[in-house]
DNA sequence: GCAACAGGCTAATAACTGTTAGCCTTTCGT
DNA sequence: ACGAAAGGCTAACAGTTATTAGCCTGTTGC
């Protein structure tokens, strides 16, 4: 029966990345495992407490990477590479979640959303600090805090959009790279 | 009634900013400009047709603006300056039509969609040339040509989704910070 | 002055959709 | 062996929504 549910969340994710939560219907869902719209509500109560699990628990764990990521670590820059990676190592592996994560918030509805976004606040705020603390030991030069924040993050989220698995990429190659140019927006040396 | 056409095409690009597509109403459009819903059919053939203008008159502007800005500009470093300014002040001013462009394409039908998936590709692919010119011509430093016009062209993207102008920086500042971040992401020297 | 039309309205149509109700079969603990 | 629960199905409900039909009013070209 867990095992159901699973695959229930699985089908509701890949669709609701595909078509977005509205246009899909509970019917799109059910016929992805081989059962009908109603049969669904045997296993989860609503479609929007689907969509509220996926997205809580996607912030849950990128929440969780990003605290493993710099932990143990002291070294500024270090610490920003490593976060970095972690954000885009999320955003290529779990790229449906992070997607969906990102385009549905407006169709999640309280208090879910709230919750949801008071996790992305703190996300984002994690990432501005790691590149305060940069320039405050002059070890970044940025033109601003939190444009340049707001810019690594948003590189993040693009790769959720266009990574595929099956691309000109490994996962680790984009990881690599994408970690380098956040140091190169920081102005590291 | 030219006059009603654009404001039902403003009210329309507002709500379907804020709500999505699917979830705004031929009613919602109408109370915006102080009509009902039935009504708006006198001025617009439908729902669909007025995100199709919406997505391609956005797309044709955006494109017009990407060769205005590098014509009669041969430096390659300055030329991708240029283009990235023209890239990031336009996600700035035109951040709902642009914010609409990229999250609601799957919300168009044939051939609209193909329609503008092409015009994309096409700007994407004068970015990826004006990195690949820089790599050529010894001025850019890159790991990837096409993960980092990926990378410049996401930071534009995400400047649409949280750009404000009541917010902490002017137009100006942003696409001029920005522009020096795309320089930094290419290697620029 | 009046015919035509522009542009609004309400009512009706024809879907579609999330969810509930109630039924039936298979599985399983005892 | 058997009662109950699990988990499927169809039918029905209630609500929403894009779009069409048909009507009415004010303006306007002639």
């Amino acid at each position: 029966m867990a095992v159901r549910v699973a695959d229930i969340r699985a089908a509701a994710l890949t669709l609701f990345s595909e078509r977005g939560y509205q246009a899909t219907t509970m019917a799109d869902i059910g016929a992805a495992i081989g059962i009908r719209g109603p049969s669904l509500y045997k296993h989860v109560g609503s479609k929007q407490e689907l969509l509220a699990q996926i997205m809580t628990a996607t912030m849950d764990t990128l929440l969780e990477n990003h605290e493993a990521a710099i932990s143990g670590c002291e070294d500024v820059t270090e610490r920003l590479r490593r976060a970095t990676e972690a954000h885009v190592r999320f955003h290529a592996r779990h790229r449906l979640e992070a997607f969906v994560g990102t385009r549905e918030i407006r169709s999640l509805e309280e208090p879910h959303r709230a919750e949801v976004l008071r996790r992305r606040a703190r996300y984002e705020h994690g990432f501005r600090k790691l590149v305060a603390d940069g320039v405050q030991a002059d070890r970044f030069r940025v033109a601003s805090v939190k444009l340049t924040s707001y810019a690594i993050l948003d590189l993040g989220m693009g790769v959720s959009v266009w990574y595929r698995e099956s691309g000109d990429f490994t996962e680790d190659q984009v990881v690599y790279q994408y970690g380098d140019l956040a140091l190169r927006l920081a102005g590291a040396r």
